[in-house]
DNA sequence: CGAAAACTTGAATCAATTCAAGAGGCGTGG
DNA sequence: CCACGCCTCTTGAATTGATTCAAGTTTTCG
């Protein structure tokens, strides 16, 4: 099995065989599965691993006291969960299962070793949580300043075009296996709205979303009425220059 | 002149007299006044250095087509702006002084150096990168499934209790340069609703905002009304025990 | 096959926006 | 030094986008 974290960081930067070795042998040491809507970490914990996905989808959330909640990511295989644990105690926030997952833990430790010696893994670590931050950022405006038929749409390319980037697209069709309620938690709008606002784009032919798979006929139609621009997510190789001047 | 960066770094890691000297003299190389309302970064932009608040207060912003604009943090003296322009070519928002504003430039390449130099001062660095998106975390949670009484009292707790972590609290008092404008537009909200919530939470007694300082008089009170919990600001001295590893 | 979860739709309600108009403060230039 | 324009703040009234409540349908899964 290819794994995905290396897949992903070779877009950013080129990785020597003895980095790869490492990840692999991080990867495998330790698999755990989870089932569905299941928490990896909850708020509070101090967690000792970092949560490498495998395989299934993973979101980041937090609770509110009235019962409801807000998703703040997605999270993909490759996606690598709570670098922070390094610095920060406690989880303020917390991971939980949309589908079967099966998650690698790589310990605290050896996370730090693999740092320290290598600090081009060290940089390539670093990019992923700043593009994860710039993700949590165009996040912000779209729930604080788009209206919930652009939300919805935005929110839709973002998964479309994140998952372009690593070729899971196919036939203008991804995986989306999650529900409205969780879109709808994401997006900071009700379950009802959000399964309008879903109907107007379907009929409007601008998406087509059953069986877990979203298909889009026409990204940049979609991407015009969200007003989507892609360069938030960084999936131009920017590596390219920064390998160089290592 | 003490630098408020190395204050601020202190309070997670001790830094070495040498660490100090290095970061004192890069941020006094090369100093840069704005006026208020002016852009440091624009969005686009390639930028070369990274620049360090040493006074005043700056805001990071996304400007929409229609006009609207997202602000997305609230920038005070020692906080650090666009570490990601080490990986991250081209801005994908901009950063606007909201007061009179005095920053010190620091070079890619001496940053670099000095990061590469010293791996206490990048995990210190690293820490600022952590705190800021579980800063942007929180506010997707804000902005997402709090009323706006709720909202708007939340940034004023944010606010006033990042300020007095570095003692820049008095009376109850702290600094609060900003316009009603530019605080609807950090919370997604029109000005004149936040016009409108602003004298609900004043003719409560819980607030009294003017001259540019606000004061909370009951700070537990306000954070009640807010469910604030200033847990995601990591504001507990989480380096006493980081510094014990290294 | 039956129960639970997910989705769908309508109707009533509500929170927040928009529009509009006026008051107050500030800086600049005549 | 006053007048003018601009920005900020304030408030009311009308409107709207989104929520809540409620009920029914479809799908999923054990």
């Amino acid at each position: 099995m290819m794994n995905p974290l290396i897949r992903k960081l070779e877009r950013f930067t080129r990785l020597s065989d003895a980095d790869k070795r490492l990840l692999q042998q991080a990867a495998t040491a330790r698999i755990v599965n989870y089932d569905t809507h299941q928490d990896i970490i909850a708020e509070g914990e101090e967690p000792t691993d970092v949560n490498l996905i495998l395989g299934g989808w993973v979101c980041r959330y937090k609770q509110l006291a009235d019962g409801s909640r807000q998703i703040m990511s997605f999270l993909l295989p490759g996606d690598l969960c709570d670098l922070n644990i390094f610095l920060l105690r406690r989880m303020d926030h917390a991971l939980a299962t949309l589908t079967p997952v099966t998650v690698a833990k790589i310990s605290r430790d050896l996370l730090q070793q693999m740092l320290n010696a290598d600090p081009r893994l060290t940089r390539a670590l670093w990019w992923e949580v700043l593009v994860t931050a710039a993700i949590h950022r165009e996040w912000l405006v779209n729930i604080g300043r788009r209206t919930a038929r652009e939300r919805v749409a935005h929110l839709l390319c973002e998964i479309y075009f994140r998952q372009e980037a690593v070729g899971r697209v196919r036939d203008a069709r991804c995986e989306l296996p999650i529900t409205q309620v969780e879109l709808a938690d994401a997006l900071g709008l009700s379950a009802v709205h959000v399964n309008r606002t879903l109907r107007e784009l379907r009929v409007a032919g601008l998406i087509d979303w059953r069986d877990k798979t979203l298909a889009i006929p026409d990204p940049a139609a979609l991407a015009a009425v969200a007003r989507f621009d892609p360069d938030y997510l960084h999936l131009d190789f920017e590596g390219e220059r920064f390998d160089a001047e290592c």
